[in-house]
RNA sequence: GGCGGUGUAGCUCAGUCGGUUAGAGCGGCGGCUUCAUAAGCCGUAGGUCGGCAGUUCGAGUCUGCCCACCGCUACCA
């Protein structure tokens, strides 16, 4: 296994506020980084906020606000709620910042004398009233879908991007690498791409004349001319650690994932790799892609009004339950479904239920029959066995749905120790045993053995529910168990200390009652 | 239109190179239990694996056609 790990959240683009894809983009890679450091691994944790183009200015002009001002307050708006939310990125990158713009330029000249750029005029259909050129797809019989009016015939000059010229080796580079893009359903679908792409000549527009819009990078070999867009964003990926020769840079790029939703599948694996080819780099080791929320089984919409804060989440039913729904609810790569009973229900059942309650009737037995402190155990027999062997897949199970990008597997197998631990009470029956002097030491062990189980739960629930699993391990008496914690090692078998002071404590996860709620 | 994807128990989904009685979780139902957050455990659910045809000794799992839904087709995670 690599010893560094580097992934990316997207950089979110500062016209809206935070919502449940976004939301839900950033809690994955929290908690990839956050297992990967638990391994041991170097890591970095990369996001930020892209803050160019046209959309910036349109909401600049109706506020009467300038560009500055409106990224400032939105990207001050993804930072401090990533923040309150407790995200542990390593860098908050914005593309404003004037390191990212040099880096930007610098790119854009090796390109550019590397013979990749092209200067040239193209004539297309302007709609004066959106002040940009149309696309089909934006025509209605002819006419501008928003403005009602017919476009005008217009030339501009602008400059392209090459990309076409690597597109071969592009496909070969996917079909060398089959988890280069993953889940394989959009490596399909890039596939696809590529060979329509190929049709249309394979060219990307990289430039915006300034008259048109100055909110940009000013091209370095042009001064009439901005960066438009992609071309500025993705390179933040590299800015963040340090290109081209901070200290960090070549061991993190050479670990680099990056993570996205399926809406900018495109920019990320034809656009991306081609632009890092004409500066020769090597393009990330995976492109994990994922779905979409719907909220209520409906798209996400700002005029559904739908978009789900995850500071109300928070607020309502707290984050690490609401991150703990995205996790587990959603097969990543595929569309998902969010909904308020959707989130109860995995919190009773799972959360309350299964976890809370398992540390409820282990500490409190705990308590009652062995005086609130681990006790030693005495003797290992078939029930005992059972529950190190389930322990002992989760850990390795974890770790191969972590490395594969599926968070929910992953989940799963940590709440199957939880189950096998319920059932092994049911087996022990210690309430019982305990009324029985002779079986004294077969109580201790069974109580041993949960305790121990709850030590390994908590260190492997640690990326996903970090607040929650301190809890654990407070209430276990091991408060410290996760500074130096090392994966596998610190969650074999046998780790917690017999005579570690226990806590019970009030319910972890309390059950949520919606109808009691709504009244 | 083109390209891509999806359609398996009430719900959400698993089903590896085609092979014995098609699985899991949740919900529902029945029972056991009382340490625990009225939690837990055990047992159940008889689903034409979207439809039709084909390949095969044998298909949810491969091929073709059809139906339904969804996505992409240059800038919303």
């Amino acid at each position: 296994m690599s010893e560094s790990f580097y992934l990316t959240t997207p950089i979110y683009y500062v016209n809206a506020e935070p919502h449940i894809g976004h939301t839900y983009t950033s809690v994955v890679v929290d908690t990839m980084v956050r297992y990967h450091r638990l391994c041991g691994e170097r890591s970095f944790f990369l996001t930020g906020t892209d803050e160019h183009g046209e959309k910036v200015l349109e909401v600049a002009e109706a506020r009467g606000q300038s560009a500055r001002r409106v990224a400032e307050h939105y990207s001050n708006l993804f930072r401090q709620t990533w923040d309150e939310l407790g995200l542990s990125y390593d860098r908050f990158i914005r593309t404003t910042e004037p390191g990212h713009k040099s880096v930007v330029q610098g790119i854009l000249q090796r390109v550019y004398d590397a013979g990749e750029i092209e200067f040239r005029e193209y004539e297309g259909k302007y709609c004066v009233g959106c002040e940009r050129f149309l696309t089909d797809r934006d025509l209605v019989d002819g006419r501008c879908r928003d403005h009602e009016r017919a476009p005008e015939k217009r030339t501009e000059a602008n400059y392209f991007f090459k990309m076409g010229n690597h597109f071969d080796w592009l496909t070969r580079h996917i079909e060398k690498h089959p988890d280069f893009i993953r889940p394989e359903r959009y490596r399909n679908e890039v596939l696809a791409m590529l060979r329509e792409e190929s049709g249309l000549g394979g060219d990307l527009c990289i430039s915006r004349p300034k008259s048109r819009l100055d909110w940009g990078i000013e091209l370095p070999f042009d001064e009439n001319y901005v960066c438009y867009v992609w071309f500025d964003a993705l390179i933040n990926y590299l800015t963040g650690i340090g290109y081209p020769d901070g200290p960090d840079f070549a061991e993190f790029w050479a670990s680099a994932e990056h993570l996205i939703a399926k809406d900018i599948l495109k920019p990320h694996a034809i656009f991306w790799p081609t632009m890092l080819r004409a500066i020769g780099l090597e393009p990330a080791r995976h492109l994990n892609v994922h779905g979409y929320w719907n909220v209520d089984d409906r798209k996400v919409s700002k005029s559904l009004g739908n978009m789900i804060s995850p500071l109300i989440m928070k607020e309502k039913y707290g984050f690490e339950v609401f991150r703990y729904f995205l996790l587990r609810d959603m097969a990543f790569g595929l569309d998902s479904n969010f909904s308020e009973e959707l989130l109860v229900g995995r919190n009773n059942a799972d959360l309350a239920n299964n976890l809370g309650n398992l540390v409820s009737r282990s500490l409190n037995m705990t308590k009652r029959f062995a005086n609130g402190r681990v006790p030693e155990p005495t003797e290992s027999e078939g029930p005992e066995s059972e529950v190190i062997a389930v322990a002992e897949r989760a850990v390795a199970e974890v770790d191969v749905q972590m490395r594969a990008m599926r968070p929910q597997r992953a989940l799963e197998a940590i709440f199957a120790l939880v189950d096998a631990s319920n059932r092994y009470l049911e087996l022990r029956e210690p309430w019982k045993a305990a009324k029985d002097a002779e079986l004294a030491g077969r109580v201790d062990t069974t109580l041993y053995t949960c305790c121990e189980a709850l030590r390994i739960i908590a260190i492997l629930l640690s990326p996903f529910m970090p607040q929650s699993a301190d809890e654990i391990l407070r209430r276990l008496g091991i408060e410290g168990e996760l500074d130096g914690a090392q994966l596998p090692q610190s969650a074999s078998w046998g780790g917690i200390p017999p005579g570690s002071p226990t806590t019970k404590g009030a319910p972890l996860f309390p059950r949520v009652d919606l109808d009691a709620e709504s009244e």
